[in-house]
DNA sequence: CTACTATGATTTACGACGCA
DNA sequence: CTGCGTCGTAAATCATAGTA
């Protein structure tokens, strides 16, 4: 009864993951702005736009994104090894 | 060549992020009665006068200042809800 | 199918700044 | 100067998708 009803309340969060090509984009900006990954307002309008995602979901992504990244940065070691390695590469062009 | 970004920290990339003061409350989720209760007030009307603060803040056993939060965080979800709505409905 | 982990969304609590 | 408003966020937690 409990889960039924709370299926019924938090229906907006049903979700689902996003594509491979959106997570690329939004990790592209987010080692390439390591320093200081707080995209602008226009900026994550931007990010939405080529993720096919919403504003309030680049919000999102990033909030989490920067917690976990901090939290246990090892972790991510080898992730942000590889876009800088892609940016670098991109730069070349 | 042209590098535009100010990459201070080589070996602390977090170094100049936000950070919350160790000094902030840990995040307390509220009962199910105390937000239903919260919920009913803000049906009531969405700003707090100062005595409704103080009644509910008694009732509900959180400090004024949680109850001012709470109406403050309730406005900008339903802000951002009726956004999301009206969005969803000119396209 | 079960158990566990990853991930997107939501909930508390502030800091920064605005306005009266 | 006080005090409550919004805006953007940190951090914790929730709920479920994804996976071994």
């Amino acid at each position: 009864v409990m889960i039924l009803r709370s299926r019924f309340l938090d229906a907006r969060r049903k979700r689902r993951n996003f594509s491979k090509q959106a997570t690329e984009i939004l990790n592209e900006y987010f080692y390439s702005h390591l320093s200081n990954p707080y995209p602008s307002e226009e900026a994550k309008e931007e990010l939405a736009k080529q993720c096919g995602i919403t504003v309030s979901q680049v919000s999102n992504w990033f909030g989490n994104k920067r917690i976990r990244y901090k939290k246990n940065i090892g972790k991510f070691q080898e992730e942000a090894n590889l876009y800088a390695m892609k940016t670098a590469i991109g730069a070349t062009q | 060549h042209k590098d535009d970004k100010p990459e201070l920290d080589p070996n602390n990339p977090v170094a100049n992020w936000i950070h919350a003061r160790s000094t902030r409350k840990k995040r307390c989720p509220y009962t199910k009665y105390q937000t239903l209760e919260l919920e009913k007030e803000f049906l009531f009307n969405m700003y707090l006068t100062r005595d409704r603060r103080y009644e509910v803040a008694r009732v509900l056993n959180l400090t004024e200042r949680q109850v001012k939060i709470w109406f403050q965080n309730r406005r900008m979800k339903m802000k951002k809800m009726n956004k999301e709505k009206t969005e969803s409905k000119e396209q």
